[in-house]
DNA sequence: GCGACAG
DNA sequence: ATCTTGTCGC
């Protein structure tokens, strides 16, 4: 790693879905949920992964400044998928191409903005959970659909939302970001609280339904 | 048991 | 994720 430096833990890449679990299950002590995280965030970056032919992946980090959106920095990283998509073991098959394109970053982001669920997940640890225990760096995850729990449709305007439960506790908010528009599922991943984790991506996402970073991230991953 | 299931 | 046209709305 370069900017993105030392990861915090050795990534393990199971070759099972069994053993995939169990790395899930070790892991998920380390994910800390307490700290409330950073309120202003100067870089943020968008992480997303875009697939070509069934077998290949583009991992795809751009790092924007926060406070004027511009592009501060940017990588992709193309392979071969190493793990098959199986829900609930998302980050298996995405971890890969984005720890790598994260090797190719100049700077280093304070805030990593997943595209995809955190603790709002079926053992509670999900790939934004995983990117932010693996580099150390707070990490949000932000999907576009429901996966686990139950919420309510929160009201039409933008900033409002509803909680997702998940066994009878908050794991994350459907957040709408745009008037009348579906919501925006977020969760923590790591070192940042929920509050702090929804302000991020309320004001990351001033003119589009998905926050601009993973936007230019999805934009990124599916560029020739 | 069956279907649904982040991307 | 990806395969895909037109269509409704601001």
């Amino acid at each position: 790693m370069t900017a993105v430096t030392s990861l915090a833990h050795e990534p393990r890449w199971p070759a099972s879905v069994a053993a995939a679990e169990a790395e899930q299950d070790r892991l998920r002590p380390l994910a800390d949920l307490d700290d409330p995280g950073p309120v202003s965030a100067g870089l943020v970056a968008g992480l997303d992964v875009g697939y070509r032919d069934d077998e290949e992946v583009v991992g795809a980090v751009v790092v924007l400044d926060a406070a004027t959106l511009e592009v501060v920095d940017q990588a992709t990283a193309r392979q071969r998928a190493s793990f098959p998509y199986v829900p609930g073991l998302f980050a298996f098959r995405e971890l890969p191409p984005l720890l790598a394109a994260l090797d190719e970053l100049t700077v280093r982001p304070e805030l990593l903005m997943c595209d995809g669920y955190g603790v709002a997940h079926p053992r509670r640890f999900g790939l934004a959970c995983h990117l932010g225990v693996l580099t150390g760096l707070p990490a949000v995850g932000v999907a576009k659909t429901a996966f686990v729990g139950t919420h309510e449709d929160p009201p039409p305007e933008r900033g409002s939302w509803s909680e997702i439960l998940l066994d009878g506790e908050v794991a994350g908010r459907a957040l709408r970001t745009r008037d009348g528009v579906k919501p925006v599922f977020v969760s923590q991943g790591h070192r940042i609280g929920l509050e702090n984790a929804c302000a991020h991506v309320l004001r990351l996402s001033p003119a589009y339904r998905v926050p601009e970073p993973i936007r230019q991230a999805d934009r990124l991953s599916r560029l020739p």
